[in-house]
DNA sequence: TCTTAAACGAGACGGTACGTCCGGTCTTTAA
DNA sequence: TTAAAGACCGGACGTACCGTCTCGTTTAAGA
């Protein structure tokens, strides 16, 4: 997941450690918002010296990052069900069903926009998976005939991204099955073929 | 813009020093960016006292607010040139005109994130006025017939201000006058009159 | 008791609002002690506004100083009972008797030591009356022959304040009638005549 | 001279630091005075956080009177020349003599009076020391026949104490040799045996 | 088995900003 | 002109975290 020490003489990181810290993160994040999240305060529910997260994250952020890819192990997997919509539709769905994690990502994004440093880790190691895995299913819908082909499915991509994360990070309309169905649907009928003349 | 004191007796408050501080806030947050801002800072660029700032304001984000809404005094207008892909253009167009503000928007909406309090005056003071602007404008084009009477309106606003917030908060894309164009001509699509059979 | 502005145009002083912050300025001192006295605090205690203390008073402790020669007023009388001992026991009795005024003098003396144009006023308003009080009364005694006519009398004079303000600001020791009888006696001994040969 | 720390894990306390701060404490006072002293003046002086003082001593006083018993090593030897009049004016003479420290000693028992938390430590860890050796001093000349057995000790250390103190805090008359030797010779004969009949 | 070296908990340390309090000064309206 | 009210600048307060730095202790790999 991140720096590998090449084995040599000395004590050798240890796992449970990380594990815990990335744990404590997690609970502190939860119990008392990303806001009042603190280095000192991870490490005191770690039972860990302050030391040793600085030893191997950048910034507490990344120590969420990393917690979040670590759960997020099951990932939303990309749905393959032969038309646009039913896939866009699968697709926002998955996404939607793990969204006990809104604390986390919106603190994420936040820090992220206050150090460029983390946007980037962000950036690559969060946000381009998700857009990747989007834009797969765009252009095999694309090869399918489904999309037109001088679509820009950048701008797709962002148009559902975009609305996801601004109901998130707004708060003020849900982010369920239906809105996911509608968006879905918007989009589907939005990257249909034109056909000239 | 703000609370109103009732002319009483006692000195009253005084209008340079609160333009001082807005100044010097937006200042700051140009030289130095949103994460660097303090209080303190904005006080001795202004050369105000500190609880000056606290006296009025509750956060810096909410003097960053202030300084926002009364410079963005000159509004986007709401065009209305008689089509909805014109009119959406045309918004799109003078919204994305007014981005030297990048930095002030993005550091608001982290702020928002982080601090409840002030994400209900974001949205409340900022938020709310742009999607009801851009929401009049779909609703004057439902009512010529160029928008499907059964949209969903919420939604298709908040496609569009999620692609831009988006692009904006992650900064991956651009967000010119090309991309604007690209996404009038989506939104204004998407929302079409449906004739069924 | 202080400045009198000369009688001209305008609103005159009020002596009932001096009379309100001499007041609040011995309750609040009660109270709170005098480490916790405020010119906040006595103005608004007393319903005045704190630029009508700094107008009449360069200090708190000049307010305090004007309370405690207000109260005061009953003086501790010079005794003139004929011997020495006797003299300087009522004295010391009676200076004892006032002790409701701990918390006043010796916050006034601490004071002092903190601020050099205060202790000016202090020891000119206040010190300097006491000890010309007890001086004098040696002097008569001198003049009766009970004292040595070679005995230096300010020393004696420091002796007896010595004695009380140490025990008064130390607090290790009482401060009581029995006290005041013991240290009587033993300055009239010490200022007793030698008979040289 | 304070709490020991059990040698636990952790960094240990820099004996390099608590001396910086003392140095500066001292210098402050010195250059400033007492009243000016604070905490951010003495933590800027000694290139030290204001929090390792905060952690170290509960009041800026506590500082100060740190500096002052560690310079106080060198201790007012307590005399022993075979006669009460010699020993006291020898005694007096010492303690005079370490008289750069008056703005220390005035602040210190101003502060004393101000906050009764100190008044405890400056009492216990200096107040009592001194009073501690006069007394002996005396007792010593009890034991020779040189103080009357029915003489009231206390009495007398507070009155040398409290002249000296007194003159110290008012700085209305000199504390110099003649002084000393005068104070001395007026309780040696106040002290002296009394021989009934 | 012993040495070496890194990881680790603990916690001191220099900093920086926080949000508060109060000191003195000022500027208004009312008396 | 005094007075109440209260805004204002300034400066220090005591606290919270930051990121760094020693300590003593633990844990493996290599000699």
């Amino acid at each position: 997941m991140e720096q590998q020490r090449r084995a040599g003489p000395g004590r050798p990181r240890s796992q449970a450690v990380r594990a815990a810290i990335l744990r404590a993160a997690l609970a502190e994040l939860e119990e008392r918002g990303y806001a009042a999240l603190t280095v000192e305060g991870i490490a005191a529910r770690a039972g860990a010296g302050k030391q040793t997260i600085y030893r191997w994250w950048p910034s507490k952020a990344d120590v969420v990052l990393d917690a979040l890819l670590d759960t997020a192990a099951e990932r939303v997997p990309v749905p393959d069900e032969g038309s646009l919509a039913a896939d866009l539709d699968a697709f926002l769905a998955a996404t939607f069903r793990q969204e006990g994690q809104r604390a986390v990502l919106t603190g994420l994004m936040a820090q992220s926009v206050l150090d460029p440093a983390f946007a980037q880790a962000f950036g690559e190691r969060f946000l381009a998976g998700r857009r990747a895995a989007l834009r797969g299913l765009l252009e095999r819908a694309r090869a399918r005939g489904e999309v037109d082909p001088g679509a820009d499915l950048d701008l797709l991509v962002d148009v559902v991204y975009g609305t996801l994360w601004y109901r998130m990070l707004v708060g003020h309309a849900p982010l369920d099955a239906e809105t996911g169905r509608r968006l879905a649907a918007l989009v589907a009928d939005a990257a249909r073929p034109r056909h000239p003349g």
